[in-house]
DNA sequence: GTAGTATTTGCATAATGACGCAATTATGCA
DNA sequence: TGCATAATTGCGTCATTATGCAAATACTAC
């Protein structure tokens, strides 16, 4: 993530500033949470809920087996997708609401500070960065 | 995506609210375009040069063959990330800053908006939803 | 037209990942 | 302790996808 284009060469400033932003938001593991049809449907579910829901409920949700959900679920929380509490003999599941939309909103953020300013507006000039 | 868990029912009206915001979010094609660690890279390395770059200089900020970036680069264009161009014999990629930074905060609101409110702190009542 | 450069596509291979089933572990209760 | 319920893990299978190479296509310049 961190090597850059050789053809770019860049403005040491802009290309520290902006290299830093956007190289750490683009956590590829948290994506691939996101990437899976299940696993989407999972979180979707779960967020919907808002609150901590059981393996078994949230198993109810989709068509495919137990232990699978059960995996997607523990990868999920790996991501940080996920918080994962135990209440007995079940294992509750509940979305981290805050951490995950502030890692959105960042990775948004640092795509805005990456988009053409004026001076970058000529196309054939590279904005720094690479 | 509509599928809900069946052991929490839900306050129709919530339930609508919140479906409708983030069933329509988790486009899971936008987050497969990064969930792939070349892909991630590629665009990186494309959001921080801040212009139209070609498939050959792009090609330079990785170690897989040019074909393969020619793939993953349409695969993007395709997936709403990247614009593609063509410019004489080269084809320029750009971010489409705007519209991915939207994406993801119109996410990031929608996952918000799932979370616990006043009424749904309690962890054993299920927030409406499912 | 031909030659040269840039990109894309066809195809085979290798890696990754999702899935179901069965066995195992973890916890609660009598 | 023994039994029941909930969740996880091991393992084999199947589908998807990333990759490289070679051939084909798109475009420019002469």
């Amino acid at each position: 993530m961190t090597q850059l284009c050789k053809s770019c060469p860049a403005t040491p400033r802009q290309a520290a500033a902006r290299k830093h932003a956007i190289d750490r938001r683009l956590d590829h593991a948290l994506f691939k949470a996101f990437a899976d049809p299940t696993r989407a449907l999972l979180i979707a579910c779960i967020a919907k809920c808002g609150r901590g829901c059981s393996v078994g409920e949230i198993a109810e949700c989709c068509s495919v087996d137990v232990s699978v959900v059960s995996r997607h679920l523990s990868m999920l929380a790996r991501a940080g997708v996920l918080e994962p509490r135990r209440r007995g003999r079940a294992m509750l599941y509940q979305v981290r609401y805050r951490e995950l939309s502030r890692a959105l909103r960042d990775l948004a953020d640092a795509i805005d500070a990456c988009g053409p300013v004026e001076n970058d507006k000529k196309e054939d000039r590279c904005g720094g960065g690479c």
